[in-house]
DNA sequence: TATTCAATTTGAAACTTATCGAATTGTAAA
DNA sequence: TTTACAATTCGATAAGTTTCAAATTGAATA
């Protein structure tokens, strides 16, 4: 992981509703192993405060960034949190407070 | 560490300059403590390619993120990385991989 | 096929940020 | 006390970001 990388990583999670919607998705996610069930973009468009255009443009950063998958299911949308990429970031900030 | 707090943290390190200004006095931070010496931004200032202005700017939003304690010695200045924080940063991004 | 609803694209406005040159301040040394 | 130099402040500009409304696209279903 270089720093360039770093750096776009955390531009992607800098911005406050984008990363209530990262952390939004990893909770999702997380509540999803276990139900088996799946997250829909639609219900966190419902849950957060902003509009659909933002939210798509948000995830398109975070996609972009590779801190998510999306994947169309017929009408709707599902997330995925990319657990290695933060994984890595975990990783290179540990090295800075060693 | 709430979400807001981790953001305001996030967009201090999301600029490729402010990130690498970060990184390089982690660095210098850590051969210090070998050799007895301290972080001067001088010494910094000449190795980055930006003007005196854009540092000092910079290291304010550092510091106003509680990443970074700046002294002053004399006619210089030194920056100390604050490890505690960034491992709390960690600490959360590491929840959402779990 | 027409309708409905989720999501995306487009275009624009409002706001924020990065950077710099010039002027200023703080401190040490001549 | 004058000079020199590190760092900061100020003011401006250019570039980037967030957000939304309106229009469009994609896909299921009535």
């Amino acid at each position: 992981m270089n720093p360039s990388r770093l750096a776009k990583i955390l531009k992607a999670l800098s911005n406050q509703t984008r990363l209530d919607l990262y952390l939004q998705i990893a909770r999702q996610n997380e509540a999803d192993f276990d139900t088996g069930c799946e997250c829909f973009i639609s219900d966190i468009v419902g849950s957060l405060n902003i509009g659909a255009p933002t939210v798509s443009h948000h995830l398109k950063e975070l996609s972009n960034a590779d801190l998510i998958t999306t994947e169309r299911r017929g009408k709707f949308l599902t997330a995925t949190i990319n657990k290695q990429v933060i994984r890595e970031v975990i990783e290179v900030l540990s090295e800075s407070v060693k």
